[in-house]
DNA sequence: AGTTATAATATTGTCAGACCAATTTTCAAT
DNA sequence: ATTGAAAATTGGTCTGACAATATTATAACT
């Protein structure tokens, strides 16, 4: 029977995040100080820092030189941080987190359509308009087509859907890949996104899948050829 | 101009990550004690402590006390504690990680058939029976449903899928939801399993996907009326 | 020689006090 | 009322000490 022992600090951290849960603090609140902790919780200064620290690294607490302590905005951040040691570390395959968006996309399209969300088709297409000027004008193409993508995922009126999305994608924003488009290809992929918002539009959900899986084919491709070579 | 000043442990925070990754360390191994640090780095043992409690608190480290420092093997284990605080004060929409574990299950059943994995097709049966035996008997009916649909993920030849998708069914489990199911509702899951490997075995990804999403419609009327009530 | 109990050592945990650096507050001068 | 310097507050780092735990070395025994 192994029982475990738990530090002082343990002790401290799981007392502040109590702490916060039952005084309902909301990110930017200012929290105790580290004096007011040490009095309350009557331990030293040190095991106060320590699980300050602690709080900070898991991105519940935002500690500010001088300013005091303050409740951080959880988001994607630590997570990001986290993934980003895992990933050079253990080293994901490209592969994996392509089918993965594939996946997210897909499943973007059904529950935007299964759902009947309200979505502005009209924006859809004005961000794609601009994808398409950003290929004639070798502009920023890369970004149009990440708006557009965004667009989606966010219609799907399912927050956590989205941020599990953007991990993902800052997830393999890790991986600096070089698939160089032509303009040819690039053409092609302002028109599958017209077909894939005319589809929505029609409710047909087989056929916007079906092209937002041609959508993807050239860097399933890319990644094969990738793979081969190494 | 915002110049972000980098705290010492901070530096030392990447000296540290740095150093695991140059010297390739893996989880379990020794790494540096708190005096080795101090000398080599040259700061405090102040600094390096809450350097080391901040990487233990991202799941880097792992602190045995009186026995050294070791490399944490990095799971999900710190992203879960992180979601879970998350959980806990922003509170999520249960419909959202349905909707996700949906678009996940359907996702796999894409990839296994889209790339014809290997799939033990006998052994998924088997399973499936186990579970008619739990439900007939009264038996762990919910511990056979999971390792059915995890055997699907798994079979997806794509790990950091399999990862993400026990993130969301962690984060999931943090909901204790009551859907109280009848011998009659559960048999029908039976052979809805049963029918999703029949289409596998035949490539019918679009018989297999229906089934899936007609298998996930009792929890969606459930979460529905759930949302009614309150 | 091999095993076991004990002592010595090494390592992390906690404490106290001091001083530095950054920020906020106070308050006098304008 | 505004400004700007001084004071107070707050977090950052350092040092040294002792406690608690784990590991290693030693001694005793079979």
């Amino acid at each position: 029977m192994v029982i475990q022992k738990t530090s002082l600090v343990n002790i401290v951290i799981e007392k502040i995040k109590n702490y916060i849960l039952e005084n309902k603090l909301k990110p930017n609140d200012k929290f105790l100080t580290e004096k007011e902790l040490t009095e309350q919780l009557k331990v030293s200064r040190t095991v106060v820092r320590e699980a300050l620290i602690s709080l900070q690294a898991v991105g519940i607490l935002k500690i500010k030189p001088g300013g005091g302590i303050y409740i951080a905005d959880t988001k994607l951040g630590t997570i990001n941080s986290i993934l980003k040691h895992h990933y050079e570390t253990h080293g994901v395959k490209i592969r994996e987190l392509i089918e993965i968006r594939k996946i997210i996309e897909l499943g973007a399209l059904r529950l935007i359509i299964e759902k009947q969300v309200p979505l502005d088709i009209q924006q859809l297409r004005e961000i794609n308009e601009s994808y398409l000027q950003a290929i004639t004008t070798n502009g920023d193409t890369k970004k149009f087509d990440r708006i557009f993508h965004q667009s989606l995922i966010k219609a799907t009126d399912n927050d956590t859907f989205y941020d599990f999305s953007e991990i993902i994608h800052q997830y393999f924003a890790l991986v600096r890949i070089d698939l160089t488009e032509n303009q040819e290809s690039l053409i092609k992929s302002y028109k599958q996104h017209n077909e894939i918002v005319d589809a929505i539009k029609d409710n047909d959900l087989l056929h916007a899948q079906k092209t937002m899986n041609d959508h993807f084919e050239p860097i399933f491709t890319f990644i094969k050829k990738m793979e081969e070579e190494s």
